[in-house]
DNA sequence: GGGTTGACCTGTG
DNA sequence: ACACAGGCCAACC
């Protein structure tokens, strides 16, 4: 196993990653754990935000869906990727009570979605 | 090879 | 609800 095979490694789990994540319906949010667990990466919550940071500016996925276990973005409040997060959260109808989105209530639930309310989203 | 880092998570008080 | 500690794991230096 040469270090060439690690890196091949790597980047199949950064696309991986970048496959699940643009697959978080409109109006919905998932967790950085969430998303390791689709991506089959166990306790892989860091590893997630590691490929969404090496994004490159030609995926035009749904980044900013992505937040973290507390429903709150990741980012220092205030600083501009926060901004760019949660204004692009507002505009698609997700709600932050004192910075914190309800995962209960715009958290992506797979199953639910596929089986019931396909094409919905909450409205408030 | 080993210490540091970070767009994380969970339990505990 | 909030802060903190400990755990986690790959990338980086």
């Amino acid at each position: 196993m040469s270090s060439k095979s690690r890196s091949r490694t790597a980047a199949a789990i950064d696309q991986r990653i970048y496959a699940v994540v643009a697959k978080i319906p409109r109006g919905r949010v998932a967790t950085y754990g969430w998303i390791a667990e689709r991506a089959k990466l166990p306790r892989g919550a860091r590893r997630v935000g590691r490929a969404l940071g090496a994004l490159p500016a030609s995926k035009r996925i749904p980044w900013h869906r992505v937040i973290n276990a507390q429903g709150r973005i990741s980012f220092p409040e205030g600083s501009a990727h926060w901004s760019e997060q949660r204004q692009r959260l507002l505009t698609e109808g997700i709600v932050l009570k004192n910075g914190r989105v309800s995962l209960k209530q715009f958290g992506w639930h797979e199953s639910l979605d596929e089986l019931l309310w396909r094409d919905s989203f909450p409205t408030s």
